[in-house]
DNA sequence: GATGAATGAGTGTTCATTCAT
DNA sequence: CATGAATGAACACTCATTCAT
């Protein structure tokens, strides 16, 4: 086998990966995670379904893969444009908007970690290793705190505002169907921000 | 037929409808919405499969009722003790403490209405007739607004502040394994008042 | 328990049973000999499950005795207005005309026997007793034999051309839809008395 | 890969298939339609239920086409050795003969197939398509009719002369058990002919 | 006589996974 | 690397039948 042969078949085999978690990713949005079969994932990706054990384990591993590598794509896109010297306030709202847009160019992504992370292979995730992939931004609320410009409360209140508001207002009929608007972004951030703000 | 006899027999007819669905929330509790199955269901409730389709139309149907008439149940128990003549904020401090309140003494229903809302089944529900359990609330929020207690933003805003984060922070290390502390309570709901006050 | 009343139970009684009996042919004709289950039945004829075993021991024996009844009404009918003193000719002419109007009038009972014969329940009908009904028929091909005006075969092969040809042409197009004709019934018997006469 | 091993892996496919087809043949033939589940089958056949899937969309699906191959085969079998210009009356003499013979060899096909065509699955095959395997005798028809040779009357009338009447002898005592003699089909030709004839 | 509730055994079908090629 | 074929076990659901009332 020569390199260029070589080289193709790498490409192509990365197609295939990609192919197959793409696949997982509709199949979960349109279907849901309780409907979504080894099978079915593998015919929407266009693979036998054997083809996807050499790349995975099992079934569990490649949700779980799956969940964990659009777990630290986000994390890079949240951080996006962030720059630890701007003001804080500020850099809470890029954060907020990033997590909006986020949210909305990757939707059928978003829907399947909702769904997973409403399952029990969430319990399979380290959740540790994840939180890495946010840590920049954690040390921003704690130097928030010092500074005493944010609450001195425990982490897991503060992201209780932070995190999870975005995801029930982008499921909302406030954005769904066109574009999340500048207005909501901003006056979403507002309640948010003043929860957290000393 | 004397009345001890119908009594017993009408109680026992109950009895395997509740079975049924304490089998159902517990089953989703241990195992996942995914993979907690018909069979599975009607063994832990120490029934026949074939008993089950007796009391419900099909597993569509008994995961649809049995989350409805959670829901339902949740809403009586929010609004417990509440007072419209209340201040405003102390109505609100009430909902918010009914809520961790009802999620600590719920926690394998709360599990399964996660799971559940976060499936495809969720499109089943009836939204609208859902909300009913929730209006006189939504009523006070509104009343907030016009008293300029509250700020004037669409609700889906308010409602993300209110009701989300009670959920991640009940879900966090924060809540589990003992009683939830009365200064989390408070604690977090200074937040949320900050949140949505204006 | 009164008269009245003991009276006005059988009535209801035989109502039940005739009930019974014509939804296991009309559900038979609906959907097939296959998927007529007796919960089905019982339904379709508003009875219990559980009311179908008192009439009958079992769905075998349901099935059977439905089949068993229809015949003898068949052997009825298919006699009706023959006068052993006719000629030989007119009297097969009046056993053809009379078994097309049977299948007419009788169309979903006529699919039902047809659905029966052909499966293996057929095995637990004592034919000897069935062909009882028609003896008097069989007499007359004796005496037709004797008499040299009907061939001398066995009769089997008779029976072939006298009764079967009847079904094939009561399915075919010819007879759907629109009342049999008297030219066809005319027409397709010239052939079957060419078949059998000397 | 060799031819050998290549040829080896095909017929072993083949096998699975045929052994499938033949089982639910067969199995139709011992306990009827009604009790023939796809279990059963795959038992029979010693495949897994799970393997029928593979090379049927579904039960009707086998089914289906089980009886539109098994009548494919009889088409040929039915016009073998037939030459249009033997004198007609030769033609259906052997098309009989022919006929006889096919039901004696394939009885178990036969079962199956007469318990099929009285079901409701009869209506998924595409009548004009199983028509045409027998095409070839319905111009031989048109021909005698054409030649004054045939009686002048609708198609259906005719072919419940000459197809219905072999299945009835073929059933009757006459013909189980021993060989099916030559006298009979000779006897029972003379009553086709008789009834067909000009 | 009549029934609704109940069920173990069965239905047709799909599952996640393996294996020979 | 990639696959179509294969499968035992499980799936949601229905079956014929029984039984307490």
């Amino acid at each position: 086998m020569n390199d260029h042969l070589f080289l193709s078949m790498r490409i192509k085999d990365l197609h295939k990966q990609e192919a197959i978690i793409n696949a997982t990713v509709e199949l979960v949005n349109e279907i849901g995670f309780v409907s979504s079969s080894v099978s079915k994932i593998a015919k929407k990706a266009n693979v036998s379904p054997a083809t996807l054990y050499i790349y995975y384990e099992n079934k569990e591993d490649l949700l779980v893969s799956t969940y964990v590598e659009l777990k630290k794509k986000m994390g890079k896109e949240l951080l996006k444009n962030i720059d630890i010297s701007f003001p804080i306030r500020d850099i809470f709202f890029l954060f907020w908007k990033n997590t909006f847009n986020f949210i909305e160019k990757n939707r059928s992504f978003y829907k399947y970690s909702e769904q997973f992370s409403n399952s029990p292979y969430i319990e399979l995730v380290d959740q540790a290793e994840l939180e890495k992939n946010f840590e920049p931004f954690f040390r921003i609320i704690q130097k928030g705190i010092e500074q005493k410009i944010i609450k001195d409360v425990p982490f897991e209140i503060l992201a209780a505002f932070i995190f999870y508001p975005v995801t029930s207002i982008s499921n909302s009929k406030l954005c769904t169907g066109t574009e999340i608007s500048d207005e909501i972004i901003e006056t979403s951030f507002n309640l948010a921000w003043d929860a957290i703000k000393l």
